[in-house]
DNA sequence: GTCTATAAATTGATAGAC
DNA sequence: GTCTATCAATTTATAGAC
């Protein structure tokens, strides 16, 4: 998207990391200048505010966590597989950047105006492709509003992720015991989903 | 819980829409000051500091959204009919509290300890109770991790509010047609389950 | 380009009169 | 109990030297 010189690349990955932990709110320009070793007044000579550094922070992280999903959404493959591939990568995704997840929905929560810079217009979601239809017209798997069946198993594969906090309590798990709990959960959700298709 | 005068409720009730909008780090003393039409002094001379008020607020948020969703839960009823009850009342309650859900977890992702002054060590909830059982021998349901299948209802009501501004984006919903969306969800949420549970 | 110094505004919290 | 006035600390942002 955009090129980086070596100085503004050392304060984008300092901003990520400080909007991240902090927020918008939460973040100083102090701190981010003490991450990338410079200045404050050198990182006001990059990126002019606070405003403009969130935004371009922002609109990275986002492409980071959906461009490879959407990629594998739209991949032709069987339909079997591809349920399976999607609730793989998905999970996978999603608990490699926990961190960055928790933020970008944090503040999408706060300030979701920021989305509408951010969506181009992609309709191409939910259709489930030809690979679903195909199973339907032979009988194997049942007709299904295919918005509430993306949006099962995405919520499924995400609210975990999203909840945790509140999940590990409740359930007394340690992070690690968490963790397995994740990887066992991908067969189990896929198990679930195939299941509840059956004619 | 806590008695109140009608000066600490008016201040309760301007912090909570204070933080609800703003949260923590945006909220700002004085706007709350002004929501209650107080000066800024009063209000610290009821509650000392910002902190102790978040506090205050997030416990009171937290208990009027999961006390119910507990409540029922719990409940003695017929597997079929508690699961169906559990759906409907889980997002009605998280539909009328829309904003509220959304500072919880957005404070939650950030704030993550707040959590274990709230969390009164409850196992119950992943316990499916008797009537569970009752079904799987008498054949009628198939036998599944309790925990899995809990985190998947809960993640398949919980989702569409947490992610709806992502997910009115893409899907091209407009509020009002995303509300009937999430009306006619009830069912499909149930109908998926039950289609997953035969034998 | 990068720094020090400082402006200008804001913030949470307190002192003290009434 | 409630107010005005103010403190002390912080914050974003800029001016100007090098």
């Amino acid at each position: 998207m955009t090129e980086f010189t070596k100085a503004e690349e050392k304060i984008f990955d300092a901003a990520k990391e400080e909007f991240i932990e902090r927020g918008f709110d939460g973040a100083r320009m102090q701190s981010i200048a003490d991450r990338a070793g410079i200045s404050k007044a050198a990182l006001h000579y990059y990126y002019r505010s606070k405003d403009k550094l969130f935004k371009k922070v922002v609109n990275f992280i986002f492409n980071m966590v959906f461009q490879n999903i959407k990629q594998k959404i739209e991949e032709e493959q069987p339909f079997e597989a591809k349920v399976r591939s999607i609730i793989e990568m998905y999970m996978n995704i999603l608990f490699q950047h926990q961190a960055v997840v928790f933020f970008l929905f944090s503040e999408l929560m706060k300030y979701p105006r920021i989305l509408d810079e951010m969506i181009p217009k992609q309709e191409k979601m939910l259709t489930l492709s030809k690979a679903y239809e195909i199973e339907v017209n032979k009988g194997t798997i049942r007709r299904i509003d295919s918005r509430h069946l993306i949006l099962n198993v995405v919520s499924m594969c995400i609210y975990p992720i999203l909840g945790k906090p509140l999940i590990i309590r409740i359930l007394g798990f340690t992070n690690e015991e968490y963790k397995v709990f994740l990887q066992e959960r991908k067969d189990q959700v896929f198990e679930f989903v195939m299941k509840s298709l059956r004619p």
